[in-house]
DNA sequence: CTAAGCAGTGGGAGCGCTCCCAGCTATCCT
DNA sequence: AGGATAGCTGGGAGCGCTCCCACTGCTTAG
């Protein structure tokens, strides 16, 4: 640990010189294994580690990716979405020797000074997005700049490279399975619409009912903002249309449509079936568990990851588009009259961070092509 | 976004030379009011910003600090704590100019390649360690290397800067205030004696009963890891005892506590009252809410990065040592007799984030001069 | 037996910046 | 008026590394 050798110094003590240490350090091929052997000595003796920053200006790379998390999203950290998310992107640095900068703004104010910081040449080697709104300055300015970016979930715009989970397809899949189990007067909680998330959900949603031949009937539909209280009072406007079945478009609005129900006297799913949407535990430890759709958050992250580092190292160019494929959970909250459904056993804590143990879900008439397209 | 500008370009551009741009950009005085408004004016049409890998090499600083969570606590990441954590370390480094490197490990066989890279010369200006264990090697080789380092939580080893809570306050607030309810026989479900955090806590407190003339009899302590299951076990082995108080040392362990009343048959607090520790959600919650202790884990976080930064740039040495105040929080939990018991209203969200509104606990027979030490 | 090839090695150049010192001009004092 | 002083400015040096090219001493082919 004593301070800062450099090449030079390491070439001295083993009598070679400082191309030669470098190529000893580098892995080059054109080093007598004598010399190598004799180089690689005197480093681990002395703990020389090669010094970054001199690295990094002649090299161009830094090995460090940037990951930024607005300001809008704060209150939603402890929301395990982000916490799985950051798992997932931390575990591919960690693989591929990347390390992360993580830009966690807190007010909006702080967003301010994040272009010129992220933008800084020689010091990322590419970002990350997550949650982009609508319409996204920091993202339309980085789309033009020359660093790689990769945005978590789809973003609004063209050709910018993004990983997503199928919103879509899960969408369409929970109409197919709500309606295989009988139900027909079906309606839905939305998330909101100016996120494409929400849009995406909403779409399949209305394009699986439609390949029914359902259609969502506009008094059947309420949207909320992703929180517990928005599902409730949606549920409560959509309660008085006598659905049989209701998609809520994320398991916390669910949770609060469930209150909703359950303030209402109901019973699920005897009288009203519901499912939801995300696979958070929150649809695991309601009563009765929730259907629900299960994304692979801690998967995307990863994938972010790999991604970025194809666009880094050039193998990969500009847009390139990851859809990770999402599954229906049957639980006991859709369960009415399924001959088919399975009851889970008690699901190990994160079974879905390093596998998949959850059962696929079956129903009748479901679209053959799509869900293959969706299995794993 | 034109591909990248140096400082000569821009000393071309507006006449003048590399230096003078250099001045500019530094905010040096030596520079002609015109001269500096004419290369402001270059800088801003060009969208010049220097390169940060050059910029370190010869400056020495990188404006990065690290931050590492050990694999041991990945299962607790979406435990509060952490996210509070790691917000109030991110806002003080958005508020101190400097970006934060995330070292987040998930498996053992990750934690063996961090070394290299924390102690990459270059990268990192300083370190923040969470979660160290006893005789942590990894703090055992960073606390002798020349990077600046700081240790949330207070570590085994002599000589090292850290933040903290006031602990050993907190256990001896509880104490005296249990007693102070009239409480004589009380009991304790600990937290492992192998952190320091568990530790502290359990002096204070037995520090606190002493200072009321009452000892901690050994049949009414049993010793929890934190988690709910082990504060169930816990309760249940004091139980036979009979305490009439109990200081659970978690909010966590807490409830598990109270669901061991609760199967017992046993009201809260009238058969027998419990207090814990956190201040975590998890407290507020419950039912009936809990008296905890509440410390300040964003405010813990900022502290580092600011320590930190004293070390860095040298205007403060070595072992800098910062505890912060907790708070005794009294709920119903412990409400039995007293006739200063507070009824909190609805407590916004997150008002311990950015102040702190809760009231202050009152009691008899309180430690005066502690209790000074400890408000904020 | 000479020309060509090649693995292995050393050193120059230069990445973009900051620091330092020398040089220049304009100003001040005696 | 002449020299000293201060205020600005420019360019050299060098941070520690990688890249490239030139050089050495061999082996191989013609």
């Amino acid at each position: 640990m004593k301070t800062n050798l450099t090449l030079e110094d390491i070439g001295r003590l083993a009598g070679v010189s400082r191309s030669t240490v470098s190529r000893v350090v580098n892995h080059s091929e054109s080093v007598r294994p004598d010399v190598r052997q004799r180089v690689l000595d005197v480093i681990d003796k002395t703990g020389y580690t090669p010094h970054a920053a001199a690295r990094s200006l002649v090299s161009g790379r830094t090995g460090l990716i940037g990951l930024v998390i607005p300001s809008r999203v704060h209150r939603l950290f402890e929301d395990p979405y982000f916490s799985r998310l950051i798992q997932g992107i931390s575990s591919a640095c960690n693989r591929s020797g990347t390390s992360l900068i993580l830009f966690l703004l807190q007010h909006e104010s702080e967003e301010e000074g994040l272009y010129p910081k992220v933008a800084e040449p020689g010091l990322l080697d590419g970002l990350i997005l997550t949650a982009t709104r609508m319409q996204d300055p920091l993202l339309a300015k980085m789309a033009q700049g020359d660093l790689p970016i990769v945005v978590v979930g789809r973003p609004d715009v063209e050709g910018v490279s993004y990983v997503d989970v199928d919103n879509h397809g899960g969408g369409h899949d929970v109409a197919t399975y709500l309606f295989g189990l009988g139900y027909r007067r079906i309606g839905l909680i939305g998330a909101p619409t100016d996120t494409t998330a929400g849009l995406d959900r909403l779409n399949g949603f209305v394009e699986g009912l439609a390949a029914c031949g359902v259609v969502l009937h506009p008094e059947l539909r309420a949207d909320g903002d992703y929180s517990e209280m928005s599902g409730h009072q949606a549920m409560q406007r959509i309660l008085p249309r006598r659905p049989e079945a209701v998609f809520a478009a994320s398991d916390i609005m669910a949770v609060g449509a469930l209150r909703a129900l359950r303030d209402a006297g109901l019973n699920v799913p005897d009288d009203i079936a519901l499912a939801g949407f995300d696979g958070m535990s929150a649809s695991e430890k309601s009563d009765p568990q929730l259907t629900t759709v299960r994304q692979d958050v801690y998967g995307a992250g990863q994938r972010a990851v790999d991604v970025l580092n194809l666009l880094i190292d050039g193998s990969a160019t500009a847009p390139v588009i990851d859809i990770q494929p999402v599954q229906l959970i049957a639980r006991p909250s859709t369960a009415k009259s399924d001959p088919l459904r399975h009851q889970e056993g008690p699901t190990p804590q994160r079974d879905d961070i390093d596998g998949v143990t959850a059962v696929d879900a079956r129903w009748g008439g479901a679209d053959e092509a799509r869900l293959a397209d969706r299995s794993p």
